[in-house]
DNA sequence: CAATAAGCGAGACGGTACGTCTTGTCTTTGG
DNA sequence: CCAAAGACAAGACGTACCGTCTCGCTTATTG
């Protein structure tokens, strides 16, 4: 999580407590007062700890809080429903569940902006949060394959069913569906972009750039 | 822009060249220094503006740079490109033009975050961000069907063809796209995206949740 | 006292108010905590101002405990009281009078100890300090001089008549009596002082450096 | 030195090599930073020591230093040159060479300060250092009375003579001059200040307290 | 044309948080 | 039991911004 010392044996070690303390606090203080009103020091306080601690632990804000987010994705599992649809409604409202969570909501997109500008934080914020979101449409999609749902190699004249797109399709509608239009992501609108995408994924056809799509 | 005093007869009236140049200075310091660590004081200076003229027009950091920002999507514009797809593509391009600049990149994505815990703020941003985006798709689908590639009623049963989802799925895709993959929107992912989303829109049927998809 | 600005017509004045309130709030804080529990911090507190205030007058602790402590010296004053004896009794306990009140001690020796390492801070003391006790010891002697007590002339051959080794021995035993040995300067003790001293100041012949003392 | 367990006959006994290690890193750092930015931190990293050791040992940073402060005075020693002046000569600038060093100057006059508000530390200096300077005088005395230099009994009717009077008139002045008034205690200031103090001994009159003193 | 009213720059103000440093204690490994 | 290493809670440091305020001055409109 944050960085480790290689091998420091002597000495008195890092108290494990403190760690999810720190984390526990850093969601609650999220929840109590956003991103930009959080402080260090006020999540220090809540944690029992002291900001020295803190610090020597995390680099800063950004770091710590993705740390505090990316534990809520722990949870994220991908229960075999029988068919690619419930399966991908499954995911949907899964993320949309710790999206409607305020740590969550408050957090994540405050550090993905700060991510514009800080390759390092890119880096840990898809190591912990965006790939495993990933995994479970990669699984999703294996189970499909399995299934015959879809075709089990990847078409090269189809690049519509490659995972990274669907996966930015996917994550990108959710998150834009509860945060910027502030809609609930509920079955019903589940069940309409499930439609939407599947259709997208195993339609027969390749469209030629201008071509006329549908009769 | 910023809230009008409904009748302010007399005084010295307030210097609009201002506020062009607080706007530029706004965009030039999000470039330099990315939102977290852009202040107020800073704008003011790059503005040859004093700080109490900036706090007599905006509330605060939020609502200055949605403004600011704002401005950039004045250029959006939907040319009629002759096809649903073609549309597609240059809405999602442009869009994509917009968020490669520094200045949106930083900025949209916070005050987005930030408007999670402040309701006026998400209304500023609507009216002055993301209804101008939309327009585009609402356009977009009107061509579409007087050209005839959409049916001209939106089908109850197949809520797919929603414009709140359309618009969702495409924005979001593209921003997920562009600030969470940090992979670049260029003319050959739009034209995937484009093909998944255009077949997705067209399909015949409406799936039942858990029937078999394709065969 | 602190550094004036040459010629700031614009901008809010800063407040006297504050300063009379910051240096009054620094001597109660050396009655209660001593220099080395005083805090920047703390002062402020007790004066009712910002931190920044304080820190925008002067330069550091050092500097605003050597203001506070110098206005204690305002109030040293020469009474003619006729005799050149009765006049140094009156400079050493007025002196001692002052080194007895907690705050002049705490701050003073302490001070000093930093001037060993700091130029600027030993003129600051100097000049607010030193020199306004240095110059009732001047007045003291042009009065004697006039009474015909002591010779109208400083004698070359007799350089124990020298202003300045006289301050200090006055300065420092004063001093020392009452922080080192940390005994009362009461009237008995000024009084044997008082004679020493005259006697030395008036004696009628220089030393050589091995003889005999006196004849 | 510091307080010594009376009987710890089991266990590591303590290294005897680190208490002059710490004493010298103690002088070292006084040296580099002056009183208030030594740290028992940086002591402890230049002794090669842990801090746990430090302050197993000492109480704090004012007894640290006046330990280290005291072992300069190891070196005061009285020669006998034969005469009263040429004793007090001696010892003034035995005393300003001490107080001429750096480590001497910077530390010295911090803990006088503290011990201004800590009656233990002012014990303790007394002990480790006052006394010490305090010895030669009492011996300088003593010699001066066998020379017959000065009167063998302390006449009561001079309390000018006073053991304790001396002593701070010559620890004061030399300070005062040293670090007040910053001037240089070399042979010319010495030989006019011995001269003072030795008229002042040796004149024969007390004075009345409104008398006329010289004419 | 003078009076009035608001805008404007400058910068001080009371606050709050920053990220670092020091203090004195505690907890580990190892001699 | 002592020593080294270093983590720990506590809290001060001096700086930077915040959003407000008080100045003296400028620029319009209105009487």
């Amino acid at each position: 999580m944050q960085s480790r010392s290689p091998a420091s044996r002597t000495g008195r070690p890092r108290s494990a407590a403190a760690d999810a303390a720190i984390l526990a606090a850093t969601r609650e203080a999220l929840v109590d007062l956003g991103w930009s009103k959080l402080t260090l020091g006020d999540v220090a306080t809540r944690a029992g700890v002291a900001k020295t601690t803190l610090y020597r632990r995390w680099a800063g804000k950004n770091e710590l809080v993705v740390d505090a987010v990316a534990e809520l994705f722990d949870e994220l599992e991908l229960p075999d429903s029988g068919s690619l649809a419930a399966d991908i409604e499954g995911v949907v409202l899964q993320f949309a569940a710790i999206l409607a969570r305020p740590e969550a909501k408050s957090g994540l997109m405050a550090v993905v902006a700060e991510s514009t500008r800080d390759e390092a934080l890119r880096a840990r914020i898809r190591e912990s949060v965006v790939d495993r979101q990933k995994r479970l449409v990669v699984e999703g999609r294996a189970r499909a394959q399995a299934r015959g749902e879809l075709p089990p190699e990847p078409d090269p004249s189809h690049p519509a069913r490659t995972v990274d797109l669907i996966f930015d399709v996917i994550a990108g509608a959710v998150v834009h569906r509860a945060l910027v239009s502030a809609e609930p992501v509920d079955t019903t609108w589940a069940r309409s972009f499930t439609a939407l995408l599947i259709d997208g994924m195993t339609a027969a056809t390749t469209h030629s750039r201008s071509g006329q799509v549908a009769q």
